[in-house]
DNA sequence: AATGAATGAGTATTCATTCAT
DNA sequence: TATGAATGAATACTCATTCAT
């Protein structure tokens, strides 16, 4: 559940009898689209840097535009609900006694698992953010996978009284997404000490959820 | 105080007698960067949005470069520093009594002020989030204009003694600072449905930085 | 019948009522035009120079390659053929006892006359060399001028038995400008300590011409 | 010794692996930039001429500044210093007896070559003319390949009596180049009658260096 | 499967020239 | 007379994509 996902990128490409080269393809695009951006990336950039031929990326993936989603939809359409799936049921097993305890251990199981593919996300939130029809398709996905469950967790905290019923489970969901997000987001962009002691910082999100909530 | 981002830039433009066309070219701009993003707008399309020949933007802006710049950082260079110091004094003259006052206070003006140039936000959030040297720069500028003064607000609140004093004041700003992100980018990007209730959820979000300070 | 060319360009661009700036236009053209010659200088470059505005360069001069013509074509049109006149029947009357001190008074004459213009000729080979259609024309310009005279004095000198008769003067006199030309080509071109002993070479150079055509 | 020039750089080229279209190419450059100049052609030109597209050019010669280059310099730096060692020493070999044999051979010889590859000197003229920083490359090739050995043939001739010692050999080198090379220039842009009995001329020519010499 | 030469539409930018003021 | 904003064709160059080998 803590792979890195850019290890479950390759696993996924080996399905479908991956060639050495388009897993090389697909690895330098993964680079090139985080540091620069797809609209920055040229093919022979990628050409380049994976060492094939230019014509060797579109005999595997057509056009540029399915490398990109080659890249970032194998894992979002087939592993993300599942992956969520897992992750929401073992946190509410293991630590869904107080809110507190199942958002701290969410937290930091995300985090573990955003800081071995920062990559990856990179690329998500840059093209999110740039590319409209994009957009709409992620969206959707979060919605479905994340926030639907995040939404659950609350409902239940909510029945059990843990949690504040005078306000729609709806809006806490957006509420603590957003936090937990712009936490995520802060660490992708703002930061540039890696050294922090993320501890206190995570100890210090819940804290403000919780107590929001309440 | 509240005028419209856009009006800003008009108005700056005005100071270095604009032509007409110019402000043509930079709407036309705007309007394209914030929809589709700097990198994938040519030059040529600028040019017809605006109605002009494609030699009109290079005699007024010399690169394309300088024209997403011309939007930009007028305001962030010669705006934002005294609108942030006006803002922000003010919001603690009249609101400053309570953290909870304060920060709505601050919430409602900036969301205002948010709501009325999101074309503009969304340039600078789309190449501050796709654009890497872009976002040192705005960095800079955020963190001396605007985390600045929400930590000296912070301060003074701790030591009236209505935020604890527990948690060092730099961990309380920056998570405030993100929550308050968030909620804006939120709006920019996740929602579609513009015509909710808003000062509900502005009230849900102080009292959860609120509480999470307490 | 020293005069620098300049100054003689400034002189005739005076006869027409010439203002200011036109005069200020045609010497920044020249200097650029023999820096990095016509097809590498742009109008705007040149407004800039002068410190005019571009549209004033038009008003003058109507297109660019007028502009040049009017650098070039006002002395070789009109102050060419009496400067020769007077230049080779002072020359002859003076000097014209013997071949040597003839050819000797041309070349420092000449050399004089050379330097002071180096900018001028500049542009005139380069636009030579550079521009088909210009070359016939200056070419008509030169046979009808110098090659001519230098003939003249030849066969004069032929008359007097002093130079061999037994090669048709068309080729001593060739002969002799094609050295005569390389001699000032080199110092245009190929040299860049100005500090040779001139005259050393200049009596080189007459000698070999004398001892290859007696 | 005695092969064309182009014939050189069609061989150059074939050495890596030159395509059919990078040929046409070179050779439609060739001729555009011989007849009108580096500055005055157009890539689309040269696209049109060699009948291929525009793209393929910036395949092979990725600016159209390398590309002139690659007409230019291959023979200038590697075939220019052992083709001027080869035709040096077989000068005076076969006829280093006297310094009228020799020049005459020499100006034959180098007659030969240049009425061969007419184009690619026009255009090694032109652009030396025109542009400075090529000036400097090329000067010192030629001082280094071509002086140098022309100035070893005069100390020679010196040594042995056959030219006056009276005069430094390198004032005699540059004189005899600077009418060996006004000669050629005469010839490639002075003169339209083709038709000219040549060999009288060579002769003439060589009559007066080696009376000015001696 | 892999190559890389070839393409041509598209890009940002330059430029000589025009024209209303 | 002088300006300089405006033009749009032209320029060198890039790029995703195709295709013969």
């Amino acid at each position: 559940m803590n792979h890195s996902l850019m290890e479950e990128i390759v696993k996924y490409s080996k399905k479908t009898k991956t060639t050495d080269k388009k897993q090389r393809v697909l690895q330098a695009a993964a680079q090139l689209f985080a540091e620069k951006g797809y609209a920055n990336t040229s093919t022979s950039e990628i050409a380049k840097k994976a060492d094939v031929a230019e014509g060797t990326i579109f005999r595997h993936f057509q056009t540029k535009e399915k490398l990109l989603r080659s890249i970032l939809l194998p894992f979002l359409k087939e592993s993300l609900p599942p992956l969520s799936e897992d992750v929401f049921s073992e946190m509410l097993a293991s630590y869904g006694d107080s809110p507190e305890s199942f958002f701290r251990a969410l937290i930091k199981n995300r985090y573990e698992f955003f800081k071995e593919s920062k990559e990856y996300f990179q690329i998500l939130v840059k093209e999110f953010v740039y590319t409209e029809p994009f957009q709409q398709e992620v969206k959707v996905l979060f919605e479905q996978n994340v926030l639907k469950r995040i939404n659950d967790a609350i409902k239940r905290f909510q029945e059990k009284g843990e949690i504040t019923q005078s306000i729609p489970s709806e809006i806490l969901t957006r509420t603590a997404f957003t936090i937990i997000f712009g936490f995520f987001f802060t660490h992708m962009f703002l930061q540039n000490n890696e050294d922090t002691p993320i501890d206190n910082e995570i100890e210090q999100v819940v804290q403000i959820i919780i107590n929001g909530m309440k």
